[in-house]
DNA sequence: AATGAATGAGTTTTCATTCAT
DNA sequence: CATGAATGAAAACTCATTCAT
């Protein structure tokens, strides 16, 4: 018996990976299933033996490219250090940007989700608990810059959440306009103005860059 | 005696209006023209009187959709009054948050807007203008809170970018999901940190520029 | 009472003319209606008040375009002359080519009418009747050069088939290909070949040109 | 075991056949696609798969029945014989007969391409190349009726686009009005007087044109 | 008589999905 | 497992014809 490791899982990969590289070129609508086959070196039989249908992997997508990123937070997250929370978050802060940029090609699949969200219970579904991890994620970290006196008695989980919000809308602008500004340079002084906000006034003032 | 008034215009709108509501239930994708035209209460071969294809008809609901955002915000910021700015910001907040609302149903359309123009230089123009201007009035608001010394010498631009930011972000969020959070609190709070992180420090004063 | 003269014929030339010019152009099959009326300087509605149908401007233009060349025909047998059939027969000749030649724009009509004709029964009635009387005239010419001894003993009703067939045979390869050979030349040199082969050969030779 | 011999081939043919049938039939514009493909034996969708439109359908036809006359041609000239060239030509004559009652069907197709030729250069270019060929096989055969002294000394090319002429013509005449003669008489009765316009005189020579 | 806005049946074409091999 | 030929439902779009004005 040779061991004949599962091919199952590499295929579904392969058809995912093929899948995002189309879909991202050309939107789900205007991507033929012909064209994710040829990409992934299959035949378009070979499709449905791993995926039911076209939506299906839409809907594999969906999860392959959110845990992708979930995945991707949480490394960016669990980058220890003795550093303040204010530092940690400017880090972050840095590293999604060049996540941003790097991604930027994958943006309009992003827009499909949330444009099918509406409509799907399922990938509603989905994105709220993307968000809610992701909120809850930096909540936590919040939370541990208001306990070590950072911040101001806040609530974490407001702050998680504007945090987000701006990181998505800054995504949302950089992409529909790269060129329109520094976007290194935004996105951080951005977050600076919210972390100016949330700070502990008293004691020694510091202003954002100092 | 009938000077047979020129209906072209009236249809159009008539047209659009019906686009808007199939597109916002069903999507660009599973809407027919059928669909629309038996919305307008027109038949099918007077759509392609007054609109050369179904793009076409998604186009001008671009330019339809936002020059109406962009009226609404001019609305908005016209709105005179003796108070702060910071006041102004607050109620301009408030009330994109009732418009958020009221208009959750459309916000599929604007995805699919985003991701359309991922792929089509016409479209990513056109939402680049928009928010420029969209910007650009905000950062003037912004200019006169400084002069007025109600904030620090921050960057209006970099202010009005975050202050943008900050709502397609929250409106992404509170698309996604709606039950999450008070979001009538949620937008204020956020807004709230933000001009916190910008406004002049009470301690010693310092004046703006001089 | 104005006289008001009729108005009606002058409409129905008027878009028959129309239809001849654009159907000659772009075929009967992609020729709108619209193209027809715009080419009349007349409203679609027009059209219909003066034609049934666009199968009924098919129709009349069947007619209007045979009866010319019928017409056409007729003056030119009628050159009278005390010249010699043969010579009359040449001359007839080269009036053709000249028609053949200005004529060519309309010649895709004609092989349209030809297409229908083995569809249509009345389009071919009226097709049967047209070769026949056209055979006809040329019959009762050749009849005549017998008659005067010019001919040997032929079938005038043979020979004028012959005739008409080297005529139409004739025009469809200079349709096909006008830069194939010196048609002028051509034509009249066939018409010889045949003219030679039906003259009288015992009796006092007689040379054609001399 | 099975090596699936590729059917392309045989599809194309399959649905060539199927076309020649209804175009026949029904003309091209009245021919729908769905008649093809029923008449093919085949689904609509198959039909797009071996050829790209309708138009390319048609297009490839007039190949496939140009090319059916070609091949005709030349099998009937091969046959050799140690017959005179006239009797070779009378042989021909009787052949292509033959030929035209049989496919009395086709000529509205063949109209059609005519017709078809009128606006588009390849289509014309096509039959250029086809009427060129013809007329360059029966000069061929003219000019050994010349080395043979069968024939005055005439333009071997003339006489052929003269024969090719008449042929053409007499098949218009003949489609247009099947019934108004003795067709088989007629046409050998035609071709003998163009024979006896261009053969070698049994008395003193004389040339057309002196 | 004239207009041109409106109609809707009809046609080509596409493409997700199936299944014999 | 894999293929790719075949399917046929579905949809965009056209255009001859009508009719209220």
């Amino acid at each position: 018996m040779s061991p004949r490791p599962d091919v199952s899982e590499e295929r579904k990969s392969q058809i995912l990976e093929a899948a995002v590289a189309v879909f991202a070129q050309q939107g789900f609508q205007e991507t033929r299933m012909d064209d994710i086959a040829q990409r992934a070196g299959l035949s378009k039989g070979a499709l449905y033996l791993y995926y039911k249908s076209k939506d299906a992997i839409i809907a594999a997508l969906l999860q392959y490219f959110f845990s992708l990123e979930k995945q991707h937070l949480q490394t960016l997250l669990t980058v220890p250090g003795q550093r303040t929370v204010r530092e940690q978050i400017l880090v972050l802060t840095q590293q999604l940007t060049a996540t941003m940029k790097w991604m930027v090609a994958l943006r309009p699949l992003a827009f499909e989700f949330y444009s099918i969200a509406g409509r799907q219970k399922e990938v509603r579904q989905f994105l709220q608990d993307y968000y809610q991890d992701y909120c809850g994620e930096l909540a936590t970290l919040i939370q541990r810059g208001i306990e070590q006196g950072e911040f101001r008695d806040v609530d974490p989980e407001a702050v998680a959440t504007t945090l987000v919000a701006l990181y998505e809308g800054l995504a949302l602008l950089f992409f529909v306009d790269p060129q329109a500004a520094n976007w290194t340079q935004q996105i951080e002084t951005s977050v600076q103005f919210l972390l100016a906000g949330i700070q502990m006034q008293e004691g020694p003032a510091r202003t954002p860059t100092s």
